[in-house]
RNA sequence: UCCUCAGUAGCUCAGUCGGUUAGAGCACCUGACUGUUAAUCAGGGGGUCCUAGGUUCAAGUCCUAGCUGGGGAGCCA
């Protein structure tokens, strides 16, 4: 083989390109491998053109191809869907729609497309459709964007994190405390369902269960974490968590993924100006890294949406009370659904008059009356509230909820008894504030709820690849 | 879970007052066209009208129940 050119040999040896990489000061002239999936071929006897995507880039490279040079059975087989090989020159292209393309000089077929059942096509498809071929529609440009933000996302918060000293905790997804006291949970077994063992009191006997109790998927990784950061100082969790509420809402989702710091040494206005810088960090990192991805969406989904992003960026949340919040509801000579009152909670139509229609910007509503928020926040000195933050955005509602936490043993203690949860469960998170314990503060995103903002898509389910609701768990 | 709207070709939808053989655009197939851009032009094939009952001489159309999906609400992130 020394010293012979054999043209397969070459072909073997060709470095494939991605089409990301060919686009961007392309070498003209050069010989080079692309690979992926045809979106569209048109054309007609004598020259087609392809647009190839290999999910680089939402953007396609066109493929020139001269008819004479292949065999007519080949470029039949090349059609939308199919996943081919093209190995050609690199050119600077003459026509209109694009700078560059390949002249192809070999085309290798790797998986052929039916185009009679393909279900996608080249025009455009509602968003319930697509749902409903949830193993496909990473193919379409929509999707493709989603998910390459989605990434750019998850990476940005561990970047975020690492970069200003927080340690990534794994908090465990299989929890044997059902008292964090957020919705329904699933639960975790190993028992016969057609024969579950029961007790002598008539209730189901878990001890012979795989964990010898009662156990079920996590519905959030905070108690968990504050056990790190109360000695690692701070600390995030992220990832998945499961509620099994029958929400069925664009907003929703059973299996979703969360983002929680906590920090030791803490207060909530610590908290929130983390929480705001955080969330103005990723939407930065957004703008600068997925400009492409974006530029689309804004184009094809939501025409407000970068206006929307640099809006949120570029202005300072407001931050106000929940009595605050209450005295402008109450005055604003609206009528509302839902009565407003201290002591109940704000609800939809409230966030969104104070986002939407009052500030007009994201708000921060903090030290809400301590019956409708959890057992760990921090009590005021009032009696009466806590120390709690929720993030409102525009949209999306509550995107963050947190709160400074009770490090008080006695005060922590008198709130689970008053509450009525079950202590001896909790006895690991109150030995946290009988043993040195810490101001501390933290709060969860809903990674979702923010890759929805960040893309203008309006159903949860189309921001996560395949979504668990209620009564589907397709894919 | 509650309220509401919808379900007709692969997709998006039209279908009059209940009336005899259910349509369009796109997609697909065939052909035409020397560089296309959601290519264009001509022709063709393609239907469990969501399911089950009911009313009627006659139901895609009206009634009842259910299933699925969208939107709103609650729960929450």
């Amino acid at each position: 083989m020394r010293g012979e050119i054999h043209i397969g040999f070459l072909y073997q040896m060709m470095k494939r390109s991605k089409i990301k990489e060919l686009l961007k000061s392309p070498p003209f002239g050069k010989e080079v491998l692309v690979k992926g999936w045809v979106r569209t071929k048109r054309g007609n006897r004598n020259i087609a053109f392809i647009a190839l995507n290999d999910g680089s880039t939402i953007n396609n490279i066109q493929i020139v191809v001269d008819t004479a040079s292949f065999d007519d059975n080949l470029l039949k087989e090349i059609s939308t869907g199919a996943c081919i090989a093209v190995e050609g020159m690199l050119a600077e292209s003459p026509g209109k729609g694009q700078n560059v393309e390949i002249q192809a000089r070999k085309i290798e077929i790797y998986g052929k497309c039916d185009a009679e059942t393909y279900p996608l096509q080249k025009k455009g498809h509602s968003m319930e459709f697509l749902r409903e071929i949830a193993h496909l529609r990473f193919r379409t440009n929509t999707f493709g964007a989603v998910f390459r933000i989605r990434h750019a996302m998850a990476f940005a918060i561990h970047k975020y994190f690492n970069d200003r000293g927080f340690y990534y905790l794994h908090t465990p997804i299989i929890t044997g405390s059902d008292c964090e006291g957020a919705g329904e949970m699933f639960h975790v077994t190993t028992l016969d369902l057609k024969n579950v063992p029961i007790d002598t009191d008539g209730e189901i006997d878990f001890s012979n269960d795989f964990f010898g109790k009662e156990t079920n998927l996590t519905v959030s990784g905070q108690l968990e974490g504050e056990l790190g950061a109360l000695s690692l100082g701070e600390i995030y969790t992220f990832g998945p968590t499961f509620r099994a509420e029958n929400s069925n809402t664009p907003r929703h989702l059973a299996e979703f993924w969360m983002i929680e710091p906590e920090m030791a040494f803490y207060d909530l206005n610590d908290n929130m100006d983390l929480a705001e810088d955080f969330l103005k960090y990723l939407i930065a990192y957004a703008l600068e890294n997925c400009t492409e991805d974006l530029q689309f969406l804004n184009d094809m989904i939501d025409r407000d949406l970068l206006g929307r992003l640099r809006f949120v960026l570029d202005n300072e949340f407001v931050r106000i009370n929940y009595t605050e919040a209450v005295n402008i509801l109450t005055t604003s000579g609206r009528k509302w659904e839902f009565p407003v009152g201290f002591g109940r909670d704000l609800q939809a139509e409230h966030e969104r008059y104070l986002v939407e229609t009052h500030f007009k910007r994201p708000v921060i509503i903090t030290d809400y009356p301590k019956e409708i928020k959890a057992f760990y926040m921090k009590q005021n000195d009032d009696g009466r509230t806590v120390r709690a933050m929720d993030v409102l955005f525009p949209g999306i509602g509550e995107i963050i909820g947190g709160s400074q936490r009770e490090e008080d043993y006695d005060k922590l203690k008198n709130r689970i008894t008053e509450l009525k949860l079950p202590e001896k469960d909790l006895w690991w998170y109150l030995d946290t504030r009988k043993f040195g314990t810490a101001p501390h503060s933290g709060f969860g995103l809903g990674f979702e709820r923010m890759i929805l903002f960040m893309t203008g898509m309006s159903n949860i389910r189309d921001v996560i690849p395949f979504p668990r609701t209620p009564k589907n768990a397709e894919f």
